[in-house]
DNA sequence: CCCTGTCTTAAACATATGTTTGAAACAAGT
DNA sequence: ACTTGTTTCAAACATATGTTTAAGACAGGG
């Protein structure tokens, strides 16, 4: 009885960065793994520790518990997506804002539909979207809402004019909910169209089509209303 | 041990249609309920009978297990809110394609954002798209396809000219997944706008914009591609 | 070589939860 | 009243699963 059981902050937490971190890096890919393909509650810490090859005790030396684990890999998932696919690439670079509409799409798209090595990202996020797990409130505030604000500006310029409140926020819906449609609706969509292949340029040929679509629902038009 | 312990078919199902059917008609209410709160997982048989006021094992009685109770309540919810919202209201009536259109997107939205007394089907569907559990196959067949095709042919007359498969398919996909999106992100939507209420005067203004929006997209213009 | 702090492990623990059981209550027909 | 088929019930069962425990392995310094 060396010590009351847990560690108050996880140990090699300090060491980040070092190299030889290896059972605390295999859980977390591994637990990512396994929640993104099951979602929370119906991946267990013991196949999690399998995968990682590991303790099933050690989910709680290094992580407090599997509640601490997820949201220690949704960050990590988020770190991820966002290095592999960095802003730069298209956020409010130089260029029409039409433009800067496709990229914010397709950067978008890229994310959220990686099927690459860590493909969790998506995975995970689609499942916190439509059935919350208390961690929630944190995706929100370091991922969604900072996106989302940026999306309503860039909609905001597109609209121009005197802009009203909740037609700017039905631009920006309609946005999200098409890219998201392509991660939420997968395991229908994959049914429906068993043969369209999701690849980097069907991604790109998606993102055009939404930008159009989008670009034109804005654009003034006698049409809308 | 005057039978093998589990009737081969629920015994009620044959007297359907009758008043007296109390046990299994509230098991039916409480599961709908229950698994559209907490989803097919986290959902337990013993709330479930909690709340429908009948014995555990009631649910083995009159289903065969957890399993066949939420297939059940699928088919079930399917046909309340059908029964709510019939078709008639809308699909292929008279006027326009375009009149049709906004028909459509409109039954659609009211079906999936219900939250009338069984609001279950549109969570449930939202659940189950998203995360199947082996009842999707049945759903596609019952639910899904034959609404996917019906706004299929629709964005096929409204696109005219010689249609390409890959533009309709982004088409209806962009339409369904405008509509979805209140469906699905509805946690993060009450978050980032915890004012908006979506009573039936915000549906119908929403239908409007995907409806416009959708048209001005699948009109001819220079702008798509 | 021992001491100390860090990590690993097998086993046990506690609980939640779907399912089964065997008997009793009930209803209907005769 | 007896019989028979159906429904309800409390208790038990079996299993899955998150967590804890207590002992050992391992490494680095002294």
């Amino acid at each position: 009885m060396f010590k009351t059981g847990i560690p108050d902050i996880a140990p090699a937490k300090a060491k980040r960065g070092l190299l030889p971190e290896k059972a605390r890096e295999r859980l977390l890919n591994a637990a990512g793994e396994v929640f993104a393909e099951r979602g929370y509650r119906r991946a267990t810490v013991r196949e999690i520790c399998r995968r990682a090859r590991v303790n099933v005790a050690s989910v709680n030396y290094y992580f407090k518990g599997k509640e601490d684990l997820y949201t220690d890999v949704l960050e990590f998932a988020y770190r991820q997506a966002r290095q592999k696919y960095p802003d730069s690439d298209a956020a409010g670079r130089g260029g029409s804002t039409e433009s800067s509409l496709f990229g914010f799409v397709r950067l978008f798209l890229l994310r959220i539909l990686d099927e690459g090595r860590p493909a969790w990202f998506g995975k995970l996020m689609a499942r916190e979207i439509v059935e919350p797990t208390g961690a929630l409130d944190k995706v929100i505030d370091r991922a969604i809402r900072p996106l989302h604000e940026s999306l309503e500006s860039l909609v905001r310029e597109i609209v121009g004019g005197r802009p009203r409140d909740a037609e700017i926020r039905r631009h920006v819906f309609s946005i999200l909910g098409q890219c998201l449609f392509y991660r939420h609706a997968r395991p229908v969509i994959a049914r429906l169209h068993p043969d369209v292949r999701f690849d980097a340029a069907e991604i790109e040929r998606t993102a055009r089509h939404i930008a159009a679509v989008a670009l034109s629902g804005m654009k003034p038009r006698g049409t809308a209303r």
